[in-house]
DNA sequence: TACTTTAGGGTTATCGGTAACATTATTTTA
DNA sequence: TAAAATAATGTTACCGATAACCCTAAAGTA
């Protein structure tokens, strides 16, 4: 590899001359600068980032933590990170932990190995807590993404989980449903207990009473194993008329099964669900959603993060909390039900 | 931040020792290795993967370069290669060039710049050649997926373009379409290219006359602006009734125009095309795709990457060329021609 | 008993850069 | 014209870790 030795001995000037060529800094004569500009050339030259970051103390990287990487609302979120990123001069890093708090883990040490300067992070669930006392006891800067942890204080971008999980029930209700079910994420994820929340006030705003059988709590991410649906709709005494899916995913899966079971949406079952399904939804508009702003989550979170990293020494800033407006697009997932 | 100097000093050996300890190298006394391991938990040592990396000459890191990170396709080569990295003890830094040559190019002097010990990468197209070459010289190794680059000799994992763009034809003249189009990425990417021979091939073998009205080559990647599908339907004499995409992005702009038409799919158009749409195309199971094995792309890659990494001086290996099969899923965008 | 091994650990140099300070001409200024 | 300022470059130390070599005391061996 070549150094900014062999450039030096080349060009017949010190090491630090070709370090302030390279970053612009110093006084340097123009002859100088050509020359050296010159070899570097010729010889290939390319910098070192790790020993650079390793003198200076800063990596210019920041890491973004998903969780899952197939998921189109993640994937959307990326590209808002990366364009901010790039932006303002740092360079974007991936890592996808798949709903996993382990895999959480070992990320967050990677990130504490790596010396990231700064951390996007949409946290696995509640348990993400120690994970994140790590970062903060590092004191790498952080911001959550989709997900507030209890106990944890900092920036965060959020959805308004318990408002949409409302207008999607009484979009149903609008439609005449009263049986109206909901398969949920863990409830150790925030989003997910938000969305319950706003299910079970809209219910009640409607007059219509909960009833535990027509809640699923299960997971976000995709499962290969449609069983725990399947015995979810066993357990009920008569099937709902409508489905709200706590997100995409979900929702996928839960049409699978009902296929599997002979049932059409939206002619036997209604469903709608949060997060649109990405660019090919568009094959097909049928799904009913609460469509988040998928891109501005990375985007505003990561021009918050690098605000955080730049903040450096001037008075805290307390923490902000961004809540970001979602649309519902209604498309065919509904069934306007008869009165009875 | 804590150091191994830190650490040494608080248990009172040398910071050899605990370079010893974390290794677990050399010979070290119960006694000590327990000391030294209580106090780098008192003082949350983390080690610097930057300072071991300089020193080592090697980062642990492989770097994974995708065209499309909304792509399904990719994201799943993506967990490939993620799975298959970490089997292997190496970290995986995702890069999204969004099929441009020129973003390509700064993610390729990001990983000079990092010393990645190797890098996948789904090149944006044959003017990638100076980009792959920049690798060779500093002695990068990688590995090429889903396209080739003429000019430029590696490993590389492939699908059978030529053989599936047959099949597709194929299997909508067996359906009576004999006027059919085909959308394709640009001619400078080697996949492309292969498609559109594959589908010259087929017409000719079922005696179809090559008609250039019919091709259009355009890009694989998303654009908000569909005019250019439009004029390309405009130009035609006679619409075909069946088109051929070139990829899954493709195929959604196709039906994107055609429905602005008020022209519905398959009732007054087929289409098939390459790639799936994920795990979202089951809610609707309507187009009638190639699927290839993204999966094994990102896996065997990397683990064809992993084997050149530590091939290490044994006698050089000759470059490997897997091409993967694909299955063609037959759905319902397909319809099945009278004769006249 | 005298000589080798071995266990357990320390010293020093180095990876590729950069900050901080030092040095030497060359100008500028009083 | 001597002192002060400036331009252009060099020297040294250090970032955090590890390889290579060195050292010492205890154990093994002829």
């Amino acid at each position: 590899m070549v150094t900014i030795y062999d450039i030096a001995a080349k060009a017949g000037v010190s090491a630090m001359t070709v370090s302030r060529v390279i970053n612009n800094t110093g006084k340097i004569s123009d002859k100088t600068r050509a020359k050296v500009r010159r070899v570097m050339d010729e010889l290939n030259y390319v910098p070192n980032h790790m020993a650079r970051s390793l003198v200076l103390q800063q990596s210019n990287v920041l890491f973004l933590l998903i969780t899952d990487i197939t998921n189109p609302f993640y994937t959307t979120l990326a590209r808002g990170a990366e364009d901010a990123a790039k932006k303002h001069g740092f360079r974007l890093l991936f890592g996808n932990s798949d709903e996993s708090v382990d895999k959480e883990k070992d990320y967050i040490d990677t990130i504490l190995a790596t010396r990231a300067d700064g951390v996007l992070v949409a946290p696995a669930g509640d348990l993400s807590l120690p994970h994140l006392e790590t970062l903060r006891k590092h004191q790498v800067p952080f911001v959550l993404l989709d997900r507030e942890v209890p106990g944890m204080d900092s920036d965060v971008v959020l959805g308004d989980s318990k408002e949409n999980a409302r207008k999607l029930v009484e979009h149903l209700t609008s439609h005449g449903h009263r049986r109206i079910a909901l398969i949920n994420g863990s409830p150790q994820i925030s989003s997910a207990r938000l969305r319950l929340e706003g299910y079970r006030e809209a219910l009640k705003l409607n007059d219509v009473l909960f009833d535990e059988k027509y809640v699923l709590e299960t997971a976000f991410e995709p499962r290969s194993d449609l069983s725990e649906i399947e015995r979810w709709f066993d357990r009920m005494d008569s099937l709902p008329t409508a489905i709200v899916a706590g997100n995409n995913v979900l929702a996928v899966e839960v049409i699978r099964t009902l296929h599997a079971r002979g049932i059409q949406v939206p002619e036997e079952m209604s469903l709608v669900c949060f997060d649109d399904l990405g660019p090919f939804s568009e094959i097909d508009p049928f799904l009913t959603v609460i469509a988040q702003q998928a891109y501005q989550f990375g985007y505003l979170g990561t021009q918050m993060l690098i605000d955080r990293i730049q903040e450096r020494g001037s008075a805290d800033q307390p923490w902000k909390k961004v809540v970001l407006p979602a649309d519902m697009i209604i498309r065919r997932s509904v069934a306007t039900l008869d009165e009875k």
